[in-house]
DNA sequence: TTCCATTCGGCACCGAGTGCCACTATTATG
DNA sequence: CATAATAGTGGCACTCGGTGCCGAATGGAA
């Protein structure tokens, strides 16, 4: 088992440094007060206490440390729409699951504000979510497939993917710009004026 | 006026060794030949007999270099919109827009092939990409705004240009993964399965 | 010829990321 | 308790992309 896996219940071997988890945090807080590119590896690993080297043990780069466990939220995401009623609309299915992955209970708002600002701000890293956008487009496309009964590599499917992708995006550079909206409702409505276009 | 600029009519100092079409080709060819990882700055340099840092005098980094003069086509885009007759629906302004910005004459197919398999195979470059597709989305958006009456940075233009990206991106990787299909029509589908599924 | 603008490219440097390997901590086994 | 097996640690050296600096080379203009 390598230590990049979350949970470690075989015994042997030295007890891990710290975590994941931490090293996220860590960074974080570094990248929200100084900036992302003004922040290097060295200077997490020292903060965290950890060889420059062990750091690329738990993060394969840099760029990954804001993302956090992300892949959490996506099979959140997936579960959600293995459960959605086969009577509601794939158009309602997609807008609602969209927008409620993007609904955060009380009181991290302020800190996945500050995430989302350096993940959709700092060039470098905007270039690297490409990679994480993948796999949420995946659990979109084959969702979209099992409803439209169709194979999951198929155009229709893949291309739905990439839509909500960019409905999603566009609702946050919004959210990020003028306070004081939700982000899930930029999201619903997003989805709204998409179809007025789509309707001419 | 600097090297970066395509045509230098001034007509003071050294003349340049070579030009950005001409590297862009050099380094396209080993890219395909070799793979993009597998080239480093210093062979291109070498092969295109120039010092490694006159290469960054031309191009910013490595992975600008397979996008070659994307800036005309964009043009050619954006003069494209100009021109729609303002009774073309929104939808349909688009989707012939995009559709046709992606026909391209003749003999540079195989070579347009290979970029695109080269921009969006590659980790790196599709990471890269996200930057050179802003500016498109931007035009897309821009037009869809002036449509629509209102501001280009409002919810609705900007989510428009995110979908028209997802579409024609969606649309390229059909096209690379199925020979023989044409890369427009599949654009073209690719707008109507998208709109089959807004209206539910 | 002299001046000036502009390109060239070597050099030294930085930061991300990797392969290698010895070291250390921890648990299982005899 | 001793020892083997296992897994994390981190130093070292290296590659590669990219940058700042600065002097050398080039070619038109005065």
């Amino acid at each position: 088992m390598t230590i990049a896996d979350s949970s470690r219940s075989s015994s042997r071997g030295r007890t891990p440094l710290t975590s994941k988890a931490t090293l996220s945090r860590i960074g974080l807080e570094l990248f929200i007060e100084r900036g992302f590119d003004q922040v290097t590896v060295d200077d997490i690993a020292e903060a965290a206490g950890i060889g420059r080297r062990t750091f690329f043990r738990y993060f394969p780069s840099k760029n990954d440390l804001p993302w956090g466990d992300f892949e959490a939220l996506l099979d959140q995401l997936e579960s959600h729409l293995d459960t959605v009623d086969h009577e509601v609309p794939l158009f309602d299915a997609l807008r609602t699951a969209v927008s409620e992955f993007n609904r955060f209970p009380g009181d991290d708002h302020a800190l996945h504000r500050n995430r989302m600002e350096l993940l959709l701000t700092n060039p470098t890293l905007v270039a690297h979510s490409t990679i994480r956008y993948e796999a949420w487009r995946t659990v979109i496309a084959e969702f979209t497939a099992r409803r439209l009964n169709k194979p999951t590599d198929h155009l229709q499917p893949k291309t739905i993917g990439q839509i909500c992708l960019g409905i999603s995006v566009s609702a946050h550079y919004q959210w990020l710009d003028q306070a004081g909206q939700s982000l899930p409702e930029l999201i619903d409505s997003g989805f709204q004026l998409a179809r007025d276009v789509f309707l001419t």
